[in-house]
DNA sequence: CTGAAAGCGCTAACAA
DNA sequence: TTGTTAGCGCTTTCAG
């Protein structure tokens, strides 16, 4: 079998050059810097490059010119079994944005033995790519390091360090569920409850450091359950203990929909009805909280704005060199629907 | 502010070749061709490499040999507020695979007011792309006979013409539909239905007919309910029809997890326990089934054989020129759960 | 087994 | 406004 095929010749500017019967330089121009043409030459240039389907080729406008238009994305390993439901409407939202902007989102990985930095190195080693786009920063991210250490652009969902460039987009995490916590009391709840899963994620933290603040500020009784892990069992378990406990709350903010599943499960068991017995909020509306019953109170983190900041502060980078001077924190969006109960409860 | 700053230099094969005392031309083939060296040598070359950090500059090397080491996966536009679930497992695997064959996986998306297959034809004549990934390929889909005209390397996750390469892996779901009502019916099941949704969408119809003809094989009663679109409204609307009519079925299989819980929650308001006056069956095996209660009954797609295969098949059309001579069907591995009741239900 | 020379297709810099 | 020249960094001949 004939191994590696021969590259089919594509169509180069020599030939739209010579059909058109001008120089390779002025359809360069036509294509990057058509002010300089005359409105009849790049109007013909125009037309034999549609006619002759030419596009230049990526590699060689790459290697001459240095940019790429092309962001790495290094899409966090998932759980094929239990993937993260939010990773789809992320990668959406990020790919229309690039999009718009003439960019296209490469999906890189370390390779086996490789740890994540010796990846972002062999990227920028190689000149694959003009930047990246981080999601699920940690504290004192190593990635959020080495990319500084190396001067190459990036930005980050989440936070950066003091020292380091604030190229970042965020929620307001804590201050989503501080609301959520008046809306609690406004209800007349004194007794709440946070659940927590998988502590140590910033994200995670925010939202119970958001439930303490809202706690103090609103004079409830407030108290922390976390359980170990993600799976439905450890779930359920650090649920039961919630629910069953003396003094039991008569809210729950849970810190994600995926936990608030729990509180529905375990509530059942026991004969509480959600919205009545027992006000349930989360966070992160997952498409399957439109099957709860009652329907879930929730906040909605607005993908579509986060990616679209991240990716014009990105190229804000890549392409002028300007770096922000400060992250943009995004408010949640609170979707109130009746496992709050109503406003008047107790 | 600076605008596009100037691009640091690299290391280049030049500077490898100065420390190392060799050619460049040696450097390269220490790279692409290791076994031409004198390991001596090799050894030598491979330290300076290492030491250096060096990595070929990915534009210069694609522009002279043709090939650039990544794949093209258009995904499907998605609902960001109703994500297809299964899409961030389908993309964990796609990426695994074809990271460990080497290559990167770009996400392209036509521009606004781009057809299918003028972002194809950018791509090809761009050079930017070694192959395609497809997926969620519907009958006649107009990409195949595209990148079939032209000729251009591809794998589709779905089934392609029989007048065109048949570089695709699908799942057998017919098969796995039909077994799913052997099992209903050695439960004793007479009258079942199958709930459909948004027909016309190939999977969806192999459900159907898989349905169908386990019905026949088994001398069932069997009927088709179909749900005009994805909203749990109308779920729900096409779940009650069905439930509420006369000569209610015993059994119901669901083309999708997604419509099964639409089956869940009118069950239960209609007093009907499931896994007892109800057996239910589904597809997809969606994280959210591990909540239900009781646990659903559904199968499995093999996303990581599936990514697997298609890589492989890909890759050999790219590398080696050898295009499949039939597709590949793999089978859908049933998850028994207590939902479809147990063995002598009725 | 190693070295020298050529050129992939493009655009930046300069010249006309 | 357009044309000419050079060279981005690499790999593929072809000689030695």
């Amino acid at each position: 079998m004939a191994a590696r095929r021969p590259r089919e010749r594509g169509v180069t500017v020599e030939d739209v050059a010579r059909v058109a019967g001008v120089s390779r330089q002025t359809i360069s121009n036509a294509l990057n810097a058509p002010h300089r043409l005359k409105p009849e030459t790049l109007e013909r240039v125009s037309a034999v490059i549609e006619e002759l389907g030419y596009r230049p080729d990526q590699s060689a406008r790459s290697l001459r010119s240095g940019t790429r238009r092309i962001i790495a994305y290094p899409a966090p390993v998932d759980d094929p079994a239990n993937p993260n439901p939010l990773m789809g409407g992320f990668l959406e939202a990020v790919v229309a944005a690039s999009g718009e902007a003439g960019y296209r989102v490469l999906l890189v990985r370390p390779r086996p033995g490789q740890s994540q930095e010796q990846a972002l190195d062999e990227l920028i080693a190689a000149r694959t790519v003009d930047g990246f786009l981080l999601s699920d920063v940690l504290r004192d991210d190593p990635r959020l390091a080495h990319l500084t250490g190396a001067g190459f652009p990036f930005a980050a969902f989440g936070r950066t360090g003091p020292d380091q460039p604030q190229s970042w987009v965020d929620v307001d995490s804590a201050q989503a569920v501080i609301d959520m916590v008046g809306l609690v009391a406004a209800r007349g709840h004194r007794r709440v409850a946070f659940l927590a899963s998988s502590s140590g994620l910033p994200w995670m933290d925010d939202r119970r450091d958001g439930f303490l603040a809202g706690v103090r500020r609103h004079g409830l009784a407030g108290q922390v359950y976390s359980a170990p892990g993600d799976d439905p069992g450890e779930i359920v378990k650090a649920t039961r203990a919630l629910l069953t406990g003396r003094d039991r709350p008569t809210a729950i903010v849970a810190g994600g929909d995926w936990l608030a599943l729990g509180v529905y499960t375990v509530a059942r068991a026991e004969g509480l009805e959600i919205g009545t017995d027992l006000a349930v909020a989360a966070f992160d509306d997952l498409p399957v909280t439109a099957w709860l019953q009652p329907a879930l109170t929730t906040v909605r983190l607005p993908l579509d704005r986060i990616a679209k900041a991240l990716i014009s502060r990105l190229l804000q980078i890549v392409e002028d060199g300007v770096t922000p001077r400060a992250g943009l924190v995004l408010p949640g969006e609170p979707v109130i629907r009746p496992s709050l109960g109503p406003p008047d409860a107790l």
